[in-house]
DNA sequence: ATGGTTGCTTAGCAA
C-alpha cells in the first residue's frame, strides 16, 4: 500500500499535439492526479479510452482551440464541477472560456485552473485576467474554507517574486509579473495557501515555462507560472515538490513544464 | 531585435 501519492500541474499546450510525450511520460512516472491545462479539445473528442487503458479517471472541461482543462485520477473522481462563473456578477460574460474546473479524489479537493495570458499591461485582456483572478478568491471564498485538504493547482500565468523570473529587469511590469496581478495573486494566496515547490525549494532559477520563441529555452529565460497551492492541511502532508524540466527539453515539448507535488496518504 | 515558434480554428489568433 502506497504511503504517498503525487499530484501535478502541466500545461500541455494541446492535449493531440501533446499525446504521445503526455501518455509516456504517464506510463513512465505513474503519477497519481494530474491535472491539464491547455487541452484545445471539446468534450466530445477528449480521448478518454487513452487514459482509462493507463487506469486513469478522467474529467474535462474544454472548447475548441484554445483553453481547456482536465484532471486524471488513479482513484474515483467525485463533485465534478467546471467554470468560475457560476454566480456572475452582472457583467460577466459567463464561462463561454473553460478555464477552471473542481474536483473530490484521493481525500482531497483539486482545483484546475488556466489563468488567462493578459496579453499585456495594456490591453483590455490585463484587465479580464485580474478580474479572472478576483473572480478565483471570490469563487474560493464562497465553496472553500482554508482548513480543507485542497490544491490549486495550475497555470496561474504569474510569476510571484523575483526569484521566479529570469530577469527581474526584463519582467518588472511586463505581463506575468505586474505589481496588479502580484496584488490579485497574494489576495488568493492570503487566504490560505502554501506554495509547495516553494516550500521546498528556496532557490531562484526553477522554471516551468520557457517561450518556443527566441531559444528561450537555451538561454534559460524561464518564470515560474504554473504552481501547486495547498492549503495547511495538505501543505502540511508535503514530502516534497519538484518541476520535470526534462520533459520541456524532449522533443515536440509544451512550453510548460509539469510541476509535482508528493503527499502523505491518511487511507 | 515589435521578431521569434507552436497549436489549432488552414488563416489568423492566442500564447
Amino acid at each position: 500500500m502506497a504511503s504517498s501519492f503525487t499530484l501535478v500541474t502541466w500545461n500541455v499546450n494541446g492535449l493531440r499535439a501533446r499525446r504521445e510525450r503526455l501518455l509516456g511520460w504517464l506510463t513512465a512516472r505513474r503519477p497519481d492526479i494530474v491535472c491539464l491545462q491547455e487541452t484545445k479539445i471539446p468534450d466530445d473528442l477528449f480521448p478518454v479510452e487513452d487514459f482509462t487503458a493507463l487506469g486513469y479517471h478522467c474529467a474535462f472541461s474544454g472548447q475548441k482551440g484554445f483553453n481547456g482543462v482536465a484532471v486524471i485520477s488513479r482513484r474515483p473522481l467525485e463533485n465534478v464541477s467546471a467554470g468560475l462563473w457560476d454566480a456572475p456578477p452582472v457583467s460577466a460574460a459567463g464561462d463561454a472560456e473553460k478555464r477552471l474546473m473542481a474536483v473530490t479524489t484521493f481525500g482531497i479537493r483539486v482545483v484546475c485552473v488556466y489563468v488567462p495570458n493578459g496579453e499585456s499591461p495594456d490591453s483590455p485582456k490585463f484587465s479580464a485576467k485580474l478580474a479572472f483572478l478576483a473572480g478565483l478568491k471570490d469563487w474560493l471564498v464562497r465553496h472553500h474554507r482554508p482548513g480543507e485538504p485542497l490544491a490549486l493547482c495550475g497555470d496561474l500565468n504569474i510569476a510571484p517574486q523575483p526569484r521566479d523570473v529570469y530577469s527581474v529587469e526584463a519582467m518588472e511590469g511586463q505581463i506575468g509579473f505586474h505589481p496588479q496581478e502580484h496584488a490579485a495573486l497574494e489576495a488568493i494566496r492570503t487566504w490560505g495557501f502554501v506554495d509547495m515547490v516553494r516550500a521546498f525549494n528556496p532557490q531562484g532559477g526553477l522554471y516551468s515555462w520557457w517561450d518556443y520563441r527566441g531559444g528561450g529555452l537555451a538561454r534559460n529565460l524561464g518564470l515560474r507560472i504554473d504552481h501547486i497551492w495547498a492549503t495547511m492541511p495538505l501543505a502540511a502532508r508535503g514530502m516534497e515538490s519538484w518541476i520535470d524540466k526534462t520533459e520541456r527539453e524532449a522533443e515536440k515539448p509544451s512550453d510548460h513544464a509539469p510541476v509535482v507535488g508528493r503527499f502523505s496518504l491518511l487511507d
